[in-house]
RNA sequence: GCGCCCGUAGCUCAAUUGGAUAGAGCGUCACCCUCCGAAGGUGAAGGUUCCGCGUUCGAUUCGCGGCGGGCGCACCA
């Protein structure tokens, strides 16, 4: 429906520009889309506006001239009810309502697919995040940038993106070492033997935890035979092993998907960051400097060069990190989404400047932060120490409220804000936990239907469906993909999260107005279409943040 | 000192990327089941969108200058 009258508002503008001697800049553009208010009609357009930068006439003027274009292009059997010239120059909608209320055949039809587009055609994406460095369990930090991560790339695949999602595993480096002389430590100390736990090394429960699997799963003292230097790196690459086991299943719990995890290691196995430097050097980015090589990143907008391999001749972080981005340019992504945590917003200038001299273009990087939890529990924040009986992991988190919750919380604010996460509501089964009232209403649907005892049909009077509350649900289905789209385009999953519950709040509105099962059985008919239609857009939605959607609570 | 992010109802957050009278939930107060799930819904109250200037038909949104909060500023990873 929206389409129809875009292509004829579309052709409006070109007879309009015709008769004016106008051209259109690039990349013009205006607002097609039912207005906040729905006093003001069905679709709302402001090409009037838009054109007034082009033409200069008076907005109210350029409306007018439009409705009539608009009118000339009406066939007899149009869908528009009438156009109303509002606000000194939007042109406002009102569509029939059996034309309106076509959506809902169109969503029991295409069902699953339901809200799919091809706004992504052509894009490969490729979607960094976690990336969690193998030192440690999963912290709750790292569940929201699960979290949003995981939905994105979902809403990613709906929207018609080519989506491959990749945890970077940082294999190598001198955490890994410490890490691996951490194990060591502790080892010796199991075993009774004289030695001093390293300055920096991880201090956690964990540490000891591995040393002990060592003992008691493979080793028994049996590293105490071998030089020294084998044994810690036997002892980093068990820690590896074993923490990176805890991950995956902790990913796995929450739903968390990822296509491939990527090792820093191999990069260097196959002389890959020198391959990248290469590529730099080659495209006149580096230069040399009191024996250290740079990086000229402040040709794109960083404030200062980089050093990319030290005078000693070690590189640095930023190295591997070329040579991993060239390498999602190499394999043919499009589309760069990297999610950080809030302590690596520096690092985004020199990587965006990388990843542009290697030849992406700027509107294809995506670099986004996501800030901080703090738990709340009886109204007070949560101190994340290690101390015992409070919260450190996210293992913890979702055991204690459930993968739904925890998914739904970390996914349902801007993650550029940051999110208090009440955990005492998020494990409340009532009307203020947002989750449940979103699972509530999918649950009230799907016992309505039985209890109607009838199959959905679509031989349905749509005429019938003329309340305020079914024109305004109707109304929030049909917009399901243009906040899919939006959530794309911002790379924000939040949006889907937000819609959802305007969604849900729609029909729990509806439903307790009306009553869907009636003596009237065409009206009957005509409603459960109508709440089954609800029931798809909310289980696609749930879906795509992936969260299950109960028939029963 | 420099850079980035944030500042909206008492609290937690929205506002279709510059659109019409800035909206939800919680909390407060007053209501609604003889009836499909009350795990819901209706109404009231609550605002100088941190402040100032600017850009234009129009600014919570964009620009500049302040104020307040958070974070980052390595030949660390």
């Amino acid at each position: 429906m929206k389409n129809k009258i875009e292509n004829i508002t579309d052709a409006a503008i070109k007879d309009y520009c015709e008769k004016q001697k106008a051209i259109l800049p690039n990349g013009f553009s205006y607002d097609l889309h039912p207005p906040k208010d729905s006093q003001h009609g069905d679709l709302s357009c402001n090409i009037a506006f838009k054109l007034a930068k082009v033409t200069h006439e008076k907005p109210a003027l350029i409306a007018a001239t439009t409705m009539g274009l608009i009118q000339g292009k009406l066939g007899k059997d149009s869908s528009i009810e009438k156009m109303v010239l509002a606000g000194g120059g939007f042109i406002n909608f009102y569509l029939k309502k059996e034309d309106l209320g076509a959506v809902l055949l169109e969503i029991h039809k295409q069902d699953k697919n339901y809200g799919k587009s091809e706004f992504g055609k052509g894009k490969k994406a490729i979607l960094e995040f976690v990336s969690a460095n193998p030192t440690g369990p999963l912290t709750i930090a790292h569940g929201r940038q699960a979290a949003i991560g995981d939905c994105l790339a979902r809403i990613l695949k709906f929207t018609g993106h080519t989506v491959h999602s990749e945890y970077y595993l940082n294999d190598a480096g001198r955490q890994m070492r410490m890490l691996a002389q951490s194990v060591w430590a502790r080892y010796n100390e199991l075993l009774g033997m004289e030695m001093p736990f390293p300055e920096e090394g991880y201090k956690g429960d964990y540490v000891r935890e591995i040393a002990r699997d060592i003992i008691e799963k493979e080793k028994k003292d049996s590293l105490l035979k071998e030089p020294e230097e084998k044994a810690v790196e036997y002892c980093g690459l068990y820690a590896v092993k074993y923490l990176m086991g805890s991950i995956e299943e902790d990913l796995a719990r929450m739903r968390v998907h990822f296509d491939h995890y990527f090792s820093e290691k191999t990069l260097y196995a196959k002389n890959e960051v020198e391959h990248a430097l290469k590529v730099l050097k080659e495209k006149g980015y580096l230069y040399e400097n009191e024996g250290a090589l740079w990086f000229r990143s402040t040709d794109f907008g960083d404030d200062k060069d980089r050093v990319v391999k030290k005078s000693t001749g070690e590189y640095t972080y930023l190295a591997p990190d070329i040579a991993y981005h060239l390498s999602k340019y190499e394999r043919g992504y499009n589309m760069l989404v990297n999610f950080w945590g809030p302590d690596h917003h520096g690092y985004i200038p020199r990587l965006k400047a990388a990843c542009r001299a290697l030849g992406y273009s700027p509107e294809a990087i995506h670099i986004g932060i996501i800030q901080l939890t703090t738990l709340f529990r009886k109204g007070q924040p949560v101190r994340m120490s290690t101390r015992a009986g409070e919260f450190v992991t996210l293992r913890e988190l979702y055991e204690e409220v459930g993968v739904d919750a925890t998914r739904f919380f970390f996914v349902m604010r801007r993650q550029e804000s940051h999110l208090d996460f009440d955990l005492d509501l998020a494990k409340e089964q009532s009307q203020e936990n947002p989750v449940f009232y979103l699972q509530y209403a999918h649950a009230r649907i799907a016992s309505l239907s039985k209890y109607a005892e009838q199959g959905i049909t679509t031989k349905v009077d749509l005429k019938l469906l003329t309340t305020p509350e079914e024109a305004e649900l109707i109304g929030c289905l049909s917009q399901f993909s243009d906040y899919l789209i939006q959530a794309s385009r911002s790379t924000e999953p939040y949006r889907l999260a937000d819609y959802l519950r305007q969604v849900a709040a729609c029909f729990h509105k509806f439903y307790s107005h009306h009553r869907v099962v009636t003596e009237n059985k065409e009206l009957t008919k005509a409603r459960l279409l109508l709440a089954d239609a609800t029931r798809i857009v909310l289980r696609n939605g749930l879906e795509l943040l992936g969260i299950s959607q109960p028939e029963s609570m």
